[in-house]
Formats: structure tokens, sequence, C-alpha cells
DNA sequence: GTAATTGTACTATAACAGATAGTACAAAGG
DNA sequence: CCTTTGTACTATCTGTTATAGTACAATTAC
């Protein structure tokens, strides 16, 4: 599993795999009902503790991205469309809101068009 | 000078400062040469420590947005558009960078542009 | 059988950023 | 003088994040 950690952002690093993740997910990279890397694992290969990765799987799990299946290992949930929407829905929001802000500065939605390019 | 904390957000209290300062500039709310409150005042209004309002005014006068003036008090620039526009364009730039995270996600520009309405 | 792997669950500690507390100084202005 | 201003420290507290280490039960692989 190709995760990019920033050990510089001022994200944590759960929260980084938490996002990877799901964005993962979202681009189909990761598949329904596939198994992604036991916590351990997924620790060494990026030189973290597991108690991080841990927490992050825990997260996702919360999320309904994955389903720990004790002995069995970790598996992506076979509602991945859910995710996917959530996550472009979470984003639509972002954009939403911003182009609020930019109307408050005084911006006309001609503008703003014009400024973006869609 | 109105600002709004919010003490449980993840933005350090000093950040939310400066964002709320260049927010009332770019509104037009706080004007050219304007002098704005004393260190010592404003964490009184706030209920916080100066040290921390402190940090807030040393990155606001970094970003070029207020000058202190050592025992005559703090003011707003004379250069308000440049901190306008800058405001502006960052918010452009993140945007953009969230369309292209919708694309990557498989949404055609035009699909893009009826969900954000613009 | 048994060794390895899995998720889970703890406790303890370290590290870091943010925020607070307190003190002090020089300069300006009334 | 006294107050107010910005500035500059040091020390400390706090909460979150991350690490370290250990342990257990259940499953899998050989």
């Amino acid at each position: 599993m190709n995760i990019q950690i920033d050990y510089q952002s001022r994200i944590p690093i759960y929260e980084q795999i938490v996002l990877e993740v799901e964005k993962l997910v979202a681009l189909g990279i990761l598949v329904s009902n596939e198994q992604i890397p036991a916590i351990r694992e997924l620790a060494y290969n990026l030189g973290i503790n597991p108690n991080t990765v841990k927490k992050a799987y825990d997260t996702l799990e919360k999320h309904g991205v994955i389903i720990s299946k004790s002995t069995k290992g970790t598996y992506i949930t076979d509602n991945i469309d859910i995710v996917k929407n959530r996550l472009i829905n979470n984003i639509i929001d972002d954009i939403k809101s911003k182009i609020v802000e930019l109307e408050n500065l005084g911006l006309k939605k001609e503008e703003i068009k014009k400024k973006i390019d869609v």
C-alpha cells in the first residue's frame, strides 16, 4: 500500500494515514474486500510505531472504510461508493464555503468563475 | 476589534488572530493607518495571555499587515490592497487544487460546475 | 503440535507545540 | 512622576501526538 507521509505537516501521522487510505479507496486503487497491510507491517514500512497505525485503523473502521477481522487481518469495506461520495461531498462543501468567502470579499460570481476557470 | 476565537479548533489561537485580522483588513473593516488594540488590551478582551497576542502581532507584521511603532501603538499598513489580493489568491489557489482533486476522482468539469453552482 | 501472525489492549514515557505566568526594560506622552 | 506602549526574556504548564514495551487470545501455516 503506497502511502505518503509528510512528517513536517501539522496534520498528525495517524490522520494522514486515514486521509491517504480514504483517497486510495476513492480512487479505486484499493478495492472492496481487499486486504490491507497488517498493523505491524505498515508501521514497519513507514518507519513508525504500530500504535500510531492502530489509531489510524481504528479511525478508518469508525468511518466505515475498513473492517478488521480479528486474527484474519483488515479489509476494505464492500461499500466503497459511500466512502467515495462522502469524500467528494466534503470537497464540494469546502469549495462552496470558499466561494462564499470570496463573495464576502466583494467578488461577483462571474469574476470567481473566470479566476478558477471551471 | 471584533475577533472570534474558537478555543476548540485545531488552529492555534495566535494563528486564528492572524487570520481574523487579515480578514477584517480584506473586508475593509480595518482601514489603512488605523490603530489596533494594544497587545495587553486585546489579550485582556479575549481572556488570553499577552504573549499569545504578541506572537500573532509579530506574524502579522511579518506578513506586512500591521506596523508596530514602538511606544505609539500598532497600526494597519497603508497597503491594504496587497493584503486583500494575497488573501483572494490564496483562496483561489485552494479552490483550484480542490478542483484538481475532484478531477482525479473522475469528475468532469461539467459535473463539478453543476455541483458547486458557480 | 507448534511457531508465526493477526488484532487488541494496556501502561509508561518522551517529545513537541501552544499557551500561560511573571518580570523587566526603554521610550513616549500626559 | 505615572501610565501606556512595544519588546524581550525565562520558566512552567498543558494537551496531543508518538514511541516503547509487554501481554493475550485466536487463527493460520508448516
